[in-house]
DNA sequence: TTGCGTGCAAAGGTTTTGCATGGCA
DNA sequence: TGCCATGCAAAACCTTTGCACGCAA
């Protein structure tokens, strides 16, 4: 489908390189696009939605999917998708930010859902959502939400 | 944008009623479009996709965003979206298994997140991905997962 | 009667795919 | 040299939007 990843090639080399160099970004494929072409490496399109569909799948790389028509966000995870191992991920729905989490409450989580519910988590798939502390004040200035649509503004 | 919600119509009813009844299901905006048909009661898929829409913003509908490319799941999250407080979900990324838990340990979890962390987890937005006994048994029973990738039966 | 809700069709955006060319091994 | 990876463009996909009609209140 998206190759074999046998080759080593120019581009892949760049995608790799830049997620690693910028293990807190959280971008989308198109965004990746623009900084590699700002980075002087040109890449298309497609090469780039493969090469992370590939890294994705080999635990190198995190996919988030947002809402839909917002378009899926990458991340750096971590050379074999295991250095992460006790690392969540928290993502503040409303102003995106990407927080890391290393406790041994998670530890302890992972533990539980393995022994007892025989499920095996994935942290470099997985991504809590939630609201960090500064939007969610921000959110009880605005009290109102029930027949009303707050549209938090786009973007 | 989707409506006020201000009256009560028919296929409005019809969807709502619908997720009620299968609240274990997680199903696209599509998947339901049919269902309702296979239910006697046509509805537009943009009807669908509004209600939906001011459903998931009252609460009372959870929305996962998978995979690009395979569409947003729904599923009813209790009257209020109050009832499902401690509900963790665990996506089988092999299998797309959604499995509903429920225990005290994930109440401790928010508990840690929300204290130590200052971060509320959104239940409803949140999906952990890893992979069930089942499959992990069967994965296991075929160690190469390199150049291979493997398809989970869509649906 | 008023105005919201509906449904169709078309638009919008993201992601995937086909095919010929270029590059890695 | 053989095969994979790339890139362009087109397709496929899900989701949103515009508009006229129907229905709830």
């Amino acid at each position: 489908m998206s190759g074999t990843g046998s080759y080593r090639t120019r581009q892949r080399a760049a995608i790799l390189q830049y997620l690693k160099t910028h293990p807190h970004a959280h971008l989308t494929a198109e965004e990746l696009c623009d900084a590699l072409h700002a980075h002087g490496v040109s890449v298309g399109k497609s090469t780039v939605y493969r090469a992370l569909d590939m890294l994705v799948d080999a635990g190198v790389v995190r996919r988030f999917t947002a809402s839909p028509g917002e378009g899926a966000c990458y991340q750096y995870a971590g050379g074999d998708g295991m250095q992460c191992h006790a690392h969540f991920h928290l993502k503040c729905v409303v102003c995106g930010t990407l927080y890391h989490i290393e406790c041994d409450h998670l530890d302890e989580l992972t533990a539980h859902l393995g022994i007892q519910h025989s499920f095996t988590v994935d942290y470099a798939k997985t991504v809590l959502y939630g609201t960090c502390d500064p939007c969610r004040r921000a959110l009880a200035a605005v009290p109102k939400k029930d027949s009303q649509k707050i549209e938090p503004d786009p973007t």
